[in-house]
Order: C-alpha cells, then sequence, then structure tokens
RNA sequence: GCUCCCAUCGUCUAGCGGCCUAGGACAUUGCCCUCUCAAGGCAAAGAUCGGGGGUUCGAAUCCCCCUGGGAGCGCCA
C-alpha cells in the first residue's frame, strides 16, 4: 500500500480564507479523508510584500472552524528555499536551464509588441543558447522544449492537450535568486509526495508549465484535479462586491460549519437526490471524479435553506448555547440559562441562522422593548388597552402560570367579550415583543413569567 | 489577439444512446394548518437540454461548426 492519497491544499496568505478556498479546501479534504490519505496543508508565502502572520492564521482559523484538521503541516515555503535553490542548480547543471540577462521593462516591451501584433506573448528565446557570462543581473528560465504536446488527464476534466508551441520558457528563478510560483509548486508537490493536486480551475492553464518542470527533473506526474470555480450571481468570479466572500464573516453572521461545509460541497457535486449531508455521509459519498465542470453560483437563499436543516438537528440546549453568544453581540445578557433555552427553543424556526435567532428573540431579554410604530398605532388603541387591561386583571390572579392555564384565560375572555382570538392576541403580542410577529402568545406568555408579563401589560396599558 | 476550459428550469443539480411527455432541491405562487410569523404538508408554475449541422432505428447524452461565458498568456500566486 505504498500509494496512499496524498493532497495538499495551498493557500497564500494574502487574504483569509475565502469562499473559493474553504471550496478547494473542502474537496482536498474530503478526498483524502474518503481515501484514507493525508492531507497536507502548504502556505505559499513566497510573496513576501502581500503575505503576513495573521493572513497565516486566519486561514488556519477557517479551516479549524469548518472541521478541516490537516494531518501535516502547515509548511511555509519561506522555509524551504534551500531546497528549491538546490532543485534549480540542478536543472542548470545538467543543462535543462539557462540565465536569461533580458531585462525586465525590455521583456515587457517585446510582450506589448507581440500582443499588438495579434500574437500570443511569449519569451522569444533570445537568452536560450547564450554562451557568455556577462556581468548583468539575470535570471533562470527553464528550457522547455519547442515541440509536440504536453498533456494531462485531469480526473474532473478528462484529457487535455497543450501545444508546446504554444508554451515558453519561463522562468524559474527571478534575477534575486528567489523561486518562482510554478516551480516551488511543483518541487513541493514532489518532495511532499503529493498523489493529486487539487486545486481551482484558474490553474489549469499553469498546468503544462507544471508538467513540463516534472519532466525536466524526470518526475512521475501527479494524478490533476481542477475544480470549477465559484461565481457571484453575476456569473463573475465572486468577490468583495458580492457581498461576504470570507469564512469568517459566515461564522459571525451566524451559520454552521457544517452548513457551509455541506452548502459548499453541493456546488459542483451531487449524490443522487440527496441535499443535506452530515460529515461522514459527504466523506462516505465524495468522488472527486464525478464533480461537475461548470462554474456555479453562490446563493445565500440556498444556503439559509441548508442551514436551517442543520439547526433543526440540535436540541433545544444546543441550540441556546450556540445563539447566546450572538445574543452577547446585541448587547443582551442570558443570565438564566433555563429561562433563555425555553425563549429561544420557541424562536428557533423563526432564524435561519443563529444571528437571525438571536434577533427574534432578543425580546424575551430586553428590560424596555420597543414599539414597532405601526403594530402600536393597529393594536394598542383604546380598544386594545381595554383588553389588555381586562387580560391583565384575570392574568394578575393566576397562580398557574403555565401555557395551558394562560390559554383558558384567553378563552373565558374571548367568550365573555364576544372576541376573536386575534383581538386579544394581537394587542398582547405587541406588549410582550413589540411587534405582531411571534411564537403562540400563551407559549410567549409562560416563558416570559408572570412577572415580565405584568410589567409589559402595564407599559401597553399605559402607552 | 492567441491558447485552454465550460454550457440542463432564475439558482444548485440528476442524467453518462432508448426507463426523459427531462427528475430532485432552493427561490417563487396558491392551498391546508392557524392567534401573527415561521416551521410543516399539498399543489402549481418554471428548461423547445445555448444555436445549427451531422452519426444512429433512436441523442440532453457521441462528432463537427457557431455563439456566449470563464481562465491563462508576469522576474504575482
Amino acid at each position: 500500500m505504498g500509494n496512499k492519497v496524498r493532497v495538499r491544499f495551498a493557500p497564500s496568505p494574502t487574504g483569509s480564507l475565502h469562499i473559493g478556498g474553504a471550496r478547494t479546501a473542502l474537496f482536498n479534504w474530503l478526498f483524502a479523508r474518503h481515501e484514507k490519505g493525508t492531507f497536507i496543508l502548504r502556505i505559499e508565502d513566497t510573496d513576501r510584500e502581500r503575505s503576513t502572520e495573521e493572513f497565516t492564521k486566519s486561514i488556519m482559523d477557517g479551516m479549524k472552524w469548518l472541521g478541516f484538521d490537516w494531518d501535516e503541516g502547515p509548511y511555509h515555503q519561506t522555509e524551504r528555499m534551500g531546497l528549491y535553490k538546490e532543485h534549480v542548480d540542478k536543472l542548470m547543471n545538467e543543462g535543462k536551464a539557462y540565465r536569461c540577462y533580458c531585462a525586465p521593462d525590455e521583456l515587457e516591451a517585446r510582450r506589448q509588441a507581440m500582443l499588438a501584433a495579434g500574437r500570443k506573448p511569449k519569451y522569444d528565446g533570445t537568452c536560450r543558447e547564450r554562451t557568455d557570462k556577462p556581468d548583468k543581473p539575470f535570471a533562470i528560465r527553464l528550457k522547455a522544449p519547442l515541440t509536440g504536446v504536453t498533456a494531462i488527464d485531469d480526473l474532473c476534466r478528462g484529457h487535455i492537450e497543450f501545444d508546446n508551441k504554444e508554451l515558453d520558457d519561463l522562468i524559474i528563478a527571478r534575477s534575486d535568486g528567489t523561486p518562482t510560483y510554478n516551480f516551488t509548486v511543483v518541487v513541493d508537490d514532489v518532495t511532499m509526495g503529493i498523489t493529486h493536486v487539487v486545486r481551482g480551475d484558474d490553474h489549469l492553464n499553469n498546468t503544462p508549465r507544471q508538467v513540463l518542470i516534472y519532466q525536466a527533473f524526470g518526475y512521475p506526474l501527479p494524478t490533476f484535479a481542477h475544480l470549477p470555480m465559484i461565481f457571484g450571481p453575476d456569473k463573475k468570479k465572486l468577490s468583495k462586491r458580492h457581498g461576504a466572500t470570507s469564512v469568517i464573516e459566515y461564522e459571525a453572521m451566524g451559520y454552521l460549519p457544517e452548513a457551509v461545509v455541506n452548502y459548499l460541497a453541493r456546488l459542483g457535486w451531487a449524490y443522487k437526490d440527496q441535499e443535506i449531508f452530515t460529515r461522514e455521509e459527504m466523506i462516505e459519498k465524495f468522488d472527486l471524479s464525478v464533480v461537475g465542470k461548470a462554474p456555479s453560483v453562490f446563493d445565500t437563499e440556498k444556503l439559509n435553506w441548508v442551514n436551517s436543516q442543520h439547526l433543526a438537528k440540535y436540541s433545544d440546549e444546543q441550540v441556546a448555547k450556540i445563539t447566546l453568544p450572538f445574543l452577547k453581540g446585541l448587547g443582551l445578557e442570558a443570565a438564566d440559562i433555563g429561562y433563555a433555552a425555553k425563549a429561544i427553543a420557541s424562536e428557533r424556526e423563526r432564524g435561519k441562522t443563529l444571528k437571525e435567532l438571536a434577533e427574534v428573540s432578543a425580546f424575551y431579554f430586553r428590560d424596555h422593548i420597543d414599539y414597532d410604530q405601526n403594530s402600536a398605532t393597529k393594536w394598542l388603541g383604546e380598544k386594545g388597552k381595554g383588553i389588555l387591561k381586562t387580560l391583565k386583571e384575570r392574568l394578575e390572579k393566576l397562580d398557574d402560570f403555565s401555557e395551558p392555564a394562560i390559554a383558558k384565560v384567553f378563552e373565558g375572555i374571548l367568550s365573555e367579550m364576544n372576541l376573536k382570538m386575534l383581538d386579544v392576541a394581537q394587542p398582547c403580542r405587541v406588549a410582550m415583543t413589540g411587534t405582531t410577529v411571534s411564537p403562540g402568545i400563551h407559549l410567549v406568555l409562560s416563558i416570559l413569567g408572570k412577572k415580565r408579563v405584568m410589567e409589559r401589560l402595564e407599559r401597553a396599558i399605559a402607552f
């Protein structure tokens, strides 16, 4: 069993973990777990200008939140510079790479000229056969084949061929000696024993260049799998202007990590007609080769639904526990856990996210509720207040403040005053919650308890 | 500009030559439940499978062309 699957997620720490990256990480992780292989985290931080420790931490926090535990790493490319240098030297010694003395601005000018001439911009090979060694700064380029075809068999896309004429001698080390992306990726993937390179679609065109590097070394190719991208509603690559793109924002909005994972998994992947999966089910059913090829649009509405489905699996106690931090976010303390549990449980069908749930449950915890203007105008008029007065008198005498006992009081008022339930329930609801929307009114009253109910009725009557 | 990739309801998708008068889910609409709002149940609407040619007895499924979208073409990653 020497061919255990080894995969990696290799983000650049130039931002926190975004939705697209999370999906790539997810598919790597699912594949690794399904195959009982190894999942490696590698931080591609060679861009010293833009990479930061904070982003590295933020990415790892995001992965932990989503539950993507890695078996090895995080490896940092900045700590592997010696390794890259060795590999560059090896190619130089074997004559598979060469020094290029062309200046960057010169290169840029040539690129523009080729573009203007309607040709594909690529290196013209000026220094390819050069034998002199001028005392000038130089970059190192791979001596790529001029003819032939470079082909890959992508697990998701199938067989893809690239004409080597379309490729050119890419730079593998800059004039300051640092290695470039395509080179470090190959060296890392080889030395880390990566068997499957699972990454975003945007790297598909990089692949033949990397294959050339594998071939220059004589290394066997890994299996590639290129995942489709995730778009915003306008079918453009998901970005900031589409709203939340960072996974930590979804955490802050009160989404469940397993729901985000479930939703992301269904973007590009499906198992029969199943929509809701536990982690275990996903790991069991996941199949990389069945992943779709077309990009998919991120749909918050469906994420909301998936979230509510997962939330529904929680017990009342669990829901209360995880909602508490969001109440705190609203500046509300829930000292009495038993009370909070009942209060939040009564609202649990009314919030798709924990944040929404905290918001709709907030009235239970406020000392002073604000009346929604329209609701107050409609239901706290003279008629409504009169009804509330009667209600208050009767509830006052009630020792057993249970839901059935309260229901009896309502029934009595209804028949004696010849009222409809709506006539009593709505003024009462406004008095208790400030709005016309809440769980069943008997339930709300019994949860609030006699003391709060009396206070709120009194205030409404005096309104 | 050149190269590569992609294309089924508004959205996520099932489909891998006959089971498709194209299935499910989200969203939408209506009904039921009902003290409001949700949740739940039921139902409806919604895709001439991007377009055009082939191949075949038979095509959403295979081939070609076109169109549209995306990505890449850095001494960024």
